[in-house]
DNA sequence: TAGTGTGAAGCCATTCACAGCG
DNA sequence: CGCTGTGAATGGCTTCACACTA
């Protein structure tokens, strides 16, 4: 098995891990690598692909054991012990994030929320104390925190982003509109609402069919191929 | 040039427009593309190659206008008229982002913000009257509005979508952890908040150095491969 | 001489296509 | 038969390398 699976394999994991789950609740033993991929939204051959990489057999007469499937994503997916988060920024944005995060993501715990703006220090976030941006480093390294949340205005974000990583975070989720750079060892994903909201706006008005398989009738029957 | 340009180029080219309006705003007439790269987190080839997609030259000795670099992309991400979206799910993430997207993207106009907790309708969120879903086709119809963005759960997007796609919006911006097949002209774009934070907590579980030019300190010679 | 412009090469990720098997 | 497993082919994006130019 790779060392660390890229970074399109983990999303499209999470996607199969979801659709799993409801299968399995729904009492379905066995699913084919098709049936799978409509409900992602990928291709066959992808799902195949990827159960490669998990090491796992199917049976060409059955598919892939629903069961055996999940828990090898949530072996690979899920931490050994609950791992844990911090979050700068605590305006519109970071305080939806913290209550999103709360919700939809119990295996990450956000031990600590931080902002700079006196305004906010002490007010309770969604049952988090909002601290001072001093302290967010001690709090990192006491509790060896190794993910970083940052929803702070562009121009703290570098510097929120030195302080996380010089405390030891590994990981950081920056919604902030800038790059930077970072150690090696350190890994960034940019959720950045800005561009995400210009491209679909660049791609609804250059709106031309860019589907290959263009075939409209996803209600009708079989999936010919 | 291109019909439509890829969207990781659009991407970056929204990541150099910050970038040039911010050096346009200092006074700086030229830059190199070096020296964009390094702002913007990308290659000096990279740089070189998204202008030539502008069909812009720049000099051998001055660099790129930055004047001239700036106008050909906003010339190319920015609508001629003003885009009307609108928002379905006036949750927490909903409203933050109805107020973020009211910040940051001027030209971008949300024009109708729908939920469909009757608890919701009427509410005013950050200047918009929430309305009933029912009435979310005629407005998008009425206004010829192009972009829609959903944030309401998992459940409840694919009917949303539906809607938002038979009234002819032709971009959207899901942020449910879901996805839904569309027709080839509508483009979807996933902002699955999910996805993201299970990545980067996986990859900071994973930390290991995977920047091929970490260069010197400690190892022996060159990068022989 | 340092930086641009660009064909060619390299690298991934995805898809194809087909052997093998229940 | 239809589906899995997988080498080979494809295609897109990124980087390299170098002729060219101010």
């Amino acid at each position: 098995m790779h060392t660390t699976l890229p970074d399109r394999v983990i999303a499209r994991l999470v996607g199969y891990r979801r659709l799993l789950e409801q299968l399995h609740g729904d009492g379905v033993v066995y699913v084919f690598s098709h049936s799978l991929a409509q409900l992602c939204g990928v291709t066959a051959a992808q799902v195949r692909r990827d159960v490669m990489e998990l090491a796992m057999l199917g049976n060409p007469a059955k598919g892939y054991r629903v069961e055996e499937l999940l828990s090898r994503i949530v072996a690979i997916m899920d931490p050994p012990h609950a791992q844990k988060a911090v979050l700068a920024g605590a305006g519109r944005l970071g305080s939806a994030l913290v209550s999103y995060f709360n919700e939809w993501s119990p295996k990450l715990k956000i031990v600590g929320v931080f902002d700079s703006a006196p305004s906010k220090i002490q007010s309770v976030v969604h049952g988090h104390t909002c601290r001072p941006l001093s302290e967010l480093s001690r709090i990192v390294r006491r509790q060896k925190v190794d993910v970083g949340i940052i929803s702070v205005p562009a121009e703290a974000a570098a510097d929120v982003a030195a302080r996380m990583i010089e405390a030891g975070v590994k990981g950081i989720l920056n919604f902030a509109p800038v790059k930077f750079d970072v150690p090696g060892d350190v890994y960034v994903e940019q959720a950045d609402l800005t561009v995400a909201i210009e491209r679909v706006a660049y791609m609804a008005r250059h709106c031309v069919d860019r589907d290959p398989r263009n075939a409209e009738g996803a209600a009708s029957g079989a999936v010919s191929e």
